[in-house]
DNA sequence: ATATCCCAGCGT
DNA sequence: CGCTGGGATATT
């Protein structure tokens, strides 16, 4: 009988200078994308099927085993194939690691509990879309701009929404007779938090029937049923976080990456560190589709493409702030003179300024709702012994341990907590003071001087679950809270109405880091917490109070003003004298372990290597090894390898071939979102 | 992922 | 000399 040689990627890790495939018998063909089970060693394992050809004479002999079963035929598409190969090449990630993350938890039961198919009437309303918005429209729709991705340009009360929801009526109903099959948008979020939101507001425009949720936090049961419904094509709308791109999309003609900016659409903590807005452009090339982005504070890069005319930028403008010319309702508080004010009277300054507290004191008199961001969680940013001013630190971790209302101290980047009462690791001294603020400290403070306040904290340690998060979603738009304390996570996608004042606690904390990217993630972060007071149809004069010991900072003269170009300008300069993004890619090599020494020497040993095997330049800069920003973590010491390559993905072969052999321990991050 | 091979380190 | 554990290595 004929045999036929099956080409066969195993999901996992082959060391990626290796074929990424294996040979497998089998008498009959097996189509590309098939989930198969094969023999591998002594085992049995899952794997997908890139190849079947006739038998041919193979070098050296080797006898090939049989191909196991045929778990699910037809599994992946073509499309997703492609996709997975340029991940893997571009992110330098192996193939089989890539293809896990195609791979769906498959449920035996497929219980088609057939949920109550009731054919609710859509109660469209009638948006009366603004010039703008009819013109972005028109712009993205027009056959002109067919290739061309399109920035929509406005914040959260600009109407971005009814855009959407007009560009997608227009490109997928009805179905041209051409085409079959329904066509697809897939709509990516940058966290879970704008989730549950986003699928109310489309389901009553399109009918929850036909959109889908993907993302980490529903159940595995969930996933694949809304998996196996867009591959089939009854879903024509996907909802979710960056993993939804890997979905089996069948026509897909859409896609929108919203608050383009976010960092979240990066994937950092884990192979492959992919990027949607980078895998977004291949998807669309593979399946034509359109790609709308939408922020009000854009990332650097995108603007720049803007200026280089390879994006078509619409902007939306603000809906006019009513009756507001006597006062600016941005205020930024300068905290030397909060000091200079009160230095005779109090010992300690409250970290609330007196403006700050009669501005809440003004809107909870309105009983409207109050936002505080401060950028750190717990009770302190780090703790000192008053006897040797050692700070305490995990000793897992090295980092500052913070100060917990609980009353004991906890490292923020393991589990690791220190009793109630510890000792001074450098002089056996017992007695420690709390330095710098977090959301819990706040909390106690506002309290304190609002006592009747409804006050509630939002941090990651408390909104682990999203069972939390949209409890106090439901809670603040129930006005059940009337103070709400929070880190960044508050600021971002959480589209929050009724909310009259917003405050920054300490501004200037957003750019401790000496980071390239700092200034852009602060801008974005202050513009946005300014975003969300002053919304569509509000009544009341919303305001923003930002306090800083830096008053003068052009980047929060700039956000606060609104002022985009300036700040761009200011940031491209920079950019480009420095040869950082968009000027060149960045490929970050970690290497960890738990010997200080051999990180030292295997880090040392392959920067000689790559040096010595390639010629630096402007086009390509390799740094030396560094310690990065946290020298340790969980008990493993780094050191890290920059490198700045102009025409990535292209690089010198010998450059290549040397980060493809790194040995396990070494992390790959292409386009990292930080190089500290 | 995991079985296996290889070798260092150690005990008998 | 053999046993054990850790690390590197191969898996068609």
């Amino acid at each position: 009988m004929q045999k036929n040689i099956i080409s066969v990627v195993p999901l996992l890790r082959i060391p990626f200078k290796r074929e990424q495939f294996f040979y497998y018998l089998s008498n009959k063909k097996i189509p590309r994308g098939c989930l198969v089970e094969i023999p591998f060693g002594k085992r049995k394992i899952e794997g997908i099927v890139v190849d079947s050809k006739d038998d041919f004479a193979r070098l050296g002999n080797i006898k090939l085993k049989n191909i196991g079963k045929i778990l699910e035929k037809d599994f992946l598409t073509e499309q997703q194939l492609e996709l997975a190969q340029f991940i893997s090449n571009y992110y330098i990630c192996p193939l089989g690691i890539v293809l896990k993350n195609f791979v769906p938890k498959r449920t035996k039961s497929l219980r088609q509990k057939n949920i109550s198919i009731s054919k609710k009437k859509l109660t469209t309303p009638t948006f009366k879309l603004t010039t703008e918005q009819k013109n972005a429209i028109a712009k993205i729709v027009s056959k002109k701009s067919a290739n061309k991705i399109s920035l929509l340009y406005g914040d959260a009360s600009s109407g971005k929404t009814q855009v959407y929801f007009e560009v997608i009526k227009k490109l997928l109903d009805p179905p041209t007779q051409k085409e079959k099959t329904v066509a697809q948008t897939l709509i990516l979020l940058p966290e879970l938090t704008g989730v549950e939101q986003e699928i109310k507001r489309y389901g009553k425009e399109f009918g929850e029937k036909t959109i889908a949720i993907l993302h980490s936090k529903i159940s595995k049961g969930q996933f694949y049923k809304n998996w196996r419904n867009i591959k089939s094509g009854k879903t024509k709308i996907v909802i979710g976080t960056r993993q939804a791109i890997f979905a089996p999309f069948k026509n897909l003609k859409i896609i929108i990456i919203d608050e383009e900016h976010d960092i979240s659409h990066k994937q950092w903590d884990r192979n492959p560190r992919y990027d949607t807005r980078t895998i977004a452009k291949k998807l669309a090339e593979i399946f034509k589709a359109k790609i709308i982005l939408g922020s009000a504070t854009p990332r650097i890069e995108t603007y720049h493409q803007i200026k280089r005319r390879k994006i078509n930028i619409l902007t939306l403008p603000k809906i006019e702030i009513s009756n507001c010319k006597t006062e600016n309702p941005i205020s930024i508080v300068d905290l030397r003179n909060e000091h200079y004010k009160n230095w005779k009277k109090v010992k300690i300054v409250s970290p609330i300024s007196e403006k700050l507290k009669s501005e809440i004191q003004y809107y909870l008199k309105y009983d409207r709702q109050i936002i505080l961001f401060i950028n750190r969680q717990g009770m302190s940013k780090f703790t000192i012994c008053t006897a040797c001013k050692e700070v305490l630190k995990c000793p897992d971790c090295e980092q500052a341990l913070t100060y917990r209302k609980k009353g004991n101290y906890e490292c923020l980047h393991c589990n690791f907590e220190a009793g109630d009462f510890p000792v001074c690791p450098n002089c056996q001294g017992m007695v420690f003071k709390n330095v710098g603020l977090g959301t819990e400290k706040i909390e106690s403070e506002i309290e304190k001087l609002f006592p009747s306040a409804k006050i509630a904290r939002a941090d990651s340690s408390s909104m682990k679950s999203i069972r939390a998060q949209k409890k106090l979603w439901q809670d603040f738009s129930q006005k059940k809270i009337d103070i709400l304390i929070g880190t960044q996570m508050i600021a971002k996608a959480w589209d929050l109405p009724n909310v009259g004042l917003v405050g920054i606690i300490d501004a200037d904390s957003l750019f401790n880091f000496p980071d390239f990217y700092t200034d852009e993630t602060a801008f974005a972060l202050i513009s946005q917490a300014i975003g969300r007071v002053n919304r569509t149809g509000s009544k009341f004069v919303g305001k923003a109070v930002i306090q800083t010991y830096h008053p003068e900072n052009e980047i929060i003269q700039w956000a606060t003003s609104g002022n985009y170009e300036k700040f761009y300008q200011h940031e491209i300069k920079q950019r480009r004298a420095l040869n950082y993004p968009p000027f060149t890619h960045i490929i970050k090599l970690v290497f960890q372990d738990y010997d200080k020494d051999l990180v030292k020497k295997e880090t040392e040993v392959i920067y000689k290597k790559i040096i010595s095997d390639i010629k630096q330049s402007s086009v390509l800069q390799v740094y030396p090894p560094q310690e990065p920003l946290n020298p340790k973590i969980r008990g493993r010491y780094r050191q890290q390898i920059i490198i700045k390559a102009k025409n990535y993905p292209k690089i010198p072969k010998k450059l290549h071939a040397i980060i493809q052999d790194l040995k396990p321990g070494w992390l790959i991050d292409v386009d990292p979102i930080s190089i500290i």
